[in-house]
RNA sequence: GCAUCCGUAGCUCAAUUGGAUAGAGCAUUUGACUUCGGAUCAAAGGGUUGGGGGUUCAAAUCCCUCCGGAUGCACCA
């Protein structure tokens, strides 16, 4: 167990006998700037403020009840009250040594996992993949594999939008205009054109959008044909999904697209109906407004001229066609019914707010009992937009696709590389180049807090200076090249010896280290990668302050040398983790 | 019109239960080293956190109000 948690524990218990009747979960233990210590409580003041008493007593009686010597060097009350903590800088380094060992790396596995079920990406069918899907999907990756890292178990769900009513005129398309030769040579770009023409045809023409809801109403109705053509939709989207999902080394555990739902979404209206919780409404059927709440906060009311009008979540349409929070239901009835998660994580654009919360709302009212153990969370994000602030378009003004945006990435990269190492062979850098390209997109959109939007750019991203993936990239080619000079990575690997922390870059550096979990832990906790991101860009800053203070290969003397090694060796773990958690590989050279 | 999210340095962005003097990068200016990888590092300037009010020992963070922006508002997903 990490420095910090063990102080927790002692602290939460040392609060539990001053006060018995207080709520231990909320007190914490954090890292704090330096020139106060270690680590900081401020959760004392909270605590004396609600029972009214003075804090710094409160503070002073709790560290009476303190016993941290074997950790900690002095414990201060400090301000209104916070609790300033320093480490002993033997503690500091047994944990590191420990870590250099492989017993952590300076995360402990959950003690409580919860079983997350994982919804994102979520592409069309007959669609290209394009930009905004990085955003979902990258998110989403990097949250799985945070998740696991800590032992949560996780089923990540690619709910691919394999139904609805685009098929109609896709299939209408695709019996009347469709060029074969153009499908062999690039299927999507073939079956969007398919959508578009007849989509303005259909705009223009009643009788043409006739013609489109009949081929829906036979798919739905499973004729043979379309349901054949539907199939051959699907299989040619799915190799363009695996190849870009390859690309980006993202897995799923499932991929249940929404078709999948299709023969439980008559018995959830119809469930609906029979708990009087969905009514019928001018021909479609819809969850209205309970009247729980006040309008303001209602998700199912909306003003109109000054009047509260109805705002219902329709499950099914006056045609008798069902909609996406038809879908939606059934998709959470099934992932409860199969997996039991504590937690259904929907990775999916801001913009769908409103749906979520109507989502969530019908869920707790039609499974009460699910809802008090499963917790359903929308973690939305912001648009990706060019550098004129509007949506981020190509030059010509269309859509971003995906992999488009992937091969400039590298190729960009490319050009990089061959200029700064040119003396490495071609493949070499062509491989480089892969990790690097991609990796700057990755981070890019990791870095930013999830719910802003951010502006797209190619130099920013690709910069080896700043909050880049380059940076961190070079910064851990960098102390892989001091292994590769020195030839002491097996020499460290078979006699780690003590580490010396000594020099103020040392410590620092060391502090940083420890406190990887933490970060991990509320990536996990708000599902913001970004935390990893700014941690892993800090870690490399304070291995630069250490690295341009302490010399390693010179090191005076053999002890500090090993002592040194063993820290690059840490950092370089910490990275490589780090930058993997992320979705991210790394190059032992660049 | 109503709702949601947002507004932080010239620009792009951080700020982990409300915590101590709001931090980075870019850009600008200045400086270091014939380099354990210069794809480097150090330093400086730059802020009334959109305006105003309130709660609190403590507010970028919570509440109210105004201004500005984005998004969403039954039968697309």
């Amino acid at each position: 167990m990490l420095p910090h948690q063990q102080i927790e524990l002692k602290l939460q218990a040392a609060v539990r006998t001053v006060l018995p009747d207080a709520d231990v979960a909320a007190v914490l233990v954090r890292p704090c700037d330096a020139k106060f210590g270690d680590y900081q409580s401020n959760a004392l003041m909270s605590l004396a403020k609600v029972r009214r008493l003075n804090p710094r007593q409160l503070a002073a009686d709790t560290l009476a009840r303190l016993d941290v010597a074997d950790l900690c060097s002095a414990v201060e009350i400090a301000g209104a009250g916070f609790l300033n903590f320093r480490l002993k800088p033997a503690v500091l380094a047994q944990t590191l040594e420990a870590a250099a060992r492989g017993e952590h790396l300076f995360f402990d596995r959950t003690a409580a996992p919860r079983t997350v079920v994982l919804d994102f990406s979520s592409p069309n069918v007959a669609k290209p993949m394009h930009v905004g899907h990085i955003r979902s999907t990258g998110i989403g990756d990097a949250l799985q594999r945070t998740l696991r890292l800590l032992g949560h178990p996780v089923i990540s769900d690619n709910h691919i939008g394999d139904w609805g009513t685009q098929f109609g005129k896709l299939l209408l398309g695709w019996k009347q205009i469709l060029n074969r030769e153009a499908l062999r040579s690039d299927p999507i770009a073939e079956m969007e054109r398919l959508y578009q023409a007849i989509n303005a045809e259909c705009d223009a023409s009643p009788a043409r959008l006739e013609e489109a809801k009949a081929e829906l109403v036979k798919l739905q109705a499973g004729d043979p044909e379309n349901i054949a053509l539907w199939q051959e939709m699907i299989r040619l989207s799915q190799v363009q999904f695996d190849t870009i999902y390859s690309r980006l080394n993202v897995k799923f555990d499932q991929a249940l697209g929404e078709s999948f739902y299709n023969p439980q979404l008559a018995a959830v209206v119809a469930d609906l109906l029979a708990r009087g919780l969905a009514r019928e409404s001018e021909g479609a059927v819809g969850v209205f407004s309970d009247g729980t709440l006040p309008p303001r906060e209602d998700p199912f009311l909306v003003s109109r001229d000054g009047e509260w009008i109805p705002d219902p979540a329709l499950v099914r349409k006056s045609d008798g066609g069902f909609n996406y929070m038809t879908t939606d239901l059934a998709t959470v009835d099934y992932r409860l019914k199969t997996w039991a998660p504590q937690e259904i994580v929907y990775v999916v654009d801001d913009r769908q707010a409103g749906h979520f919360k109507k989502l969530f709302d019908v869920f707790a009212r039609w499974k009460p009992e699910a809802a008090k153990t499963t917790k359903l969370v929308h973690v939305g994000f912001g648009k990706i937009l060019g550098d004129d602030g509007k949506p981020f378009k190509t030059r010509s003004g269309g859509t971003v696709k995906l992999g488009d945006l992937l091969n400039e990435a590298e190729e960009r990269a490319f050009q990089t590389v061959s200029e700064k190492s040119g003396d490495l062979p071609e493949a070499q850098r062509r491989e480089i180049a892969r990790v690097v390209g991609l990796g700057a997109v990755k981070y890019a959109d990791l870095l930013p807090n999830r719910q802003s939007d951010y502006i797209f750019s190619w130099d920013k991203m690709l910069a080896l200076q700043g909050n880049t993936a380059p940076y961190l990239l070079y910064a851990y080619a960098r102390i892989r090249s001091i292994f590769r000079k020195s030839e002491a990575e097996s020499a460290l690997r078979q006699a780690p010896g003590a580490i010396v922390l000594a020099h103020p870059a040392e410590l620092a550096l060391a502090r940083h280290l420890l406190n990887f979990g933490l970060t991990l832990e509320a990536v996990a906790g708000e599902y913001r990668p970004n935390f990893l991101c700014n941690y892993l860009f800090e870690l490399a800053g304070q291995f630069t302050g250490f690295y341009e203070n302490c010399p390693v290969l010179k090191a005076e003397d053999p002890a500090t040398r090993t002592s040194r090694l063993a820290l690059c060796d840490l950092t370089a773990r910490v990275l490589k983790l780090g930058l993997e958690t992320l979705g991210i590989e790394t190059v032992e050279q660049m």
